[in-house]
Formats: structure tokens, sequence, C-alpha cells
DNA sequence: TGGTAAGTTCGATGATAATCGAACTAAGAG
DNA sequence: CTCTTAGTTCGATTATCATCGAACTTACCA
């Protein structure tokens, strides 16, 4: 089961990151993914174009802010809790409480 | 010492926040806030016109992340720490650290 | 009472980004 | 092999936003 290319997270800026949660529809997906653990990209956003879809899945990919699994034909995505709790201390506590 | 009007920071969304500061040039202007303290509105953005540095002073103020002080002509700007801390737990760690 | 210095407001402009549909690729089922 | 499902890529469109200059307000100083 193969992963998609990542960044490394020590070179991701703050800003790159408050950038892409700062969109309505990506902080959705995120909590989403927070609270529910691994997702396909196609039930991340009901409504939306998948070709919409795929491009906030790939501002957060490259935020370092998901990481996504290939599984057969879709594509499965979570958030490395760990990872990014080390590398932007106190952006998940405030996310899940805001 | 009069302020300007600042919204309560209760019915600020996180979101609004985010926005707020996933622009460099803000994310810029609040760091310059945290370390410094307090600073009139002129000393924030050097170079930039002047009514490009009120926009942003505006988009801040608006997200709750300063309160503005009237002092003469000039605005002093500063970041109500606790009242954040408060509303919205860990952001100001993750600024700082980022 | 000028004059200056600090910000604001307004309208315009340019750049960035969100969204979509259509065509495409890849994987699995029958 | 064919069909369906999941997602990507591409190009176009639209909307949002950052930036600026010009005109204005306000406070303070000489």
């Amino acid at each position: 089961m193969e992963e998609l290319e990542h960044p490394d997270l020590e070179k991701i800026s703050l800003e790159q990151v408050l950038t892409a949660l700062g969109d309505p529809t990506r902080l959705e997906i995120f909590r989403k993914l927070l609270t529910e653990g691994c997702l396909p990209c196609g039930a991340l956003v009901p409504g939306a174009a998948k070709s919409t879809t795929t491009h906030h899945c790939r501002v957060l990919r490259e935020a370092g802010l998901t990481r996504t699994k290939i599984c057969g034909t879709q594509r499965l995505l979570r958030v490395p809790v760990e990872d990014i709790e080390s590398r932007f201390p106190g952006l998940l506590k405030l996310v899940s409480a805001g």
C-alpha cells in the first residue's frame, strides 16, 4: 500500500499551514479527518465537483497537513497527528477547540 | 485615551482568525506586535502604502487579534494576549514557535 | 492659522485562488 | 474485454483580495 509524495514537515512554513486552513472548505475537511480518522477523498466535500475536492486535498497535502495512502482506486487521507504536533505545537488543540 | 471598536472575541470564528493570519504581511505584523509589544500603525509594514497598512490592521482588528488605542494622530496596536489565549488556546504558542 | 504628520476612505487594478466541466487514467468486477 | 468507480489533469471562468494613489480627516506644533 503505497503513499503519495509528501513534503518534509520541517520545511513547511507556518504561513503555508495557515493559508491552507484559512479556507472554510479545507478547515472543514481537516476537522472531519481529525474527528473521523481516515476517509477517502470523495467523502470529504459532499456536493463539490471532484476536481474541486482534488484541489483542496492537494493544498492540504502540500502543507503537510494530511497523508494520502493509495488504496485501489481510492485515496485515503489521514492527519499525521504526532508529526504535526511536534512541528506545530498547539495547532491541533486550536483546531479541535475552535 | 479611547479605543477603536473591537468585536466580541467569543463571536469570532477560527476560520476568520486563520484567514487573517494566512496572509504573509499580516502574520508578520502579528508576530512583530507579539515580540515588540505596542506599535503605531505606521511602523508595521515598512515600504507599503499607508492605505495598505490600514487595510491589514482592519482585518486583524476585526478578527479580534489586535486592540487599537487612539493616541493623538497615532493608532497604537497591541495583541490582547490573555483574551486570545482563553478564546483560542494554542494560537499564540503556535505563532511564536513557527 | 498655516503646516505637517498619521491614518482613513474610496475606487481602480492586478494577482491569486476557488470552482467547474470535460477528457483522461487506473483499478477492480463481471 | 467491457463497464463502472475514484480520482487527476487541464483550461476557463469567476470571485476574492492585496495593493496602490488621491483626496480627505484629525491632531498637534510653530
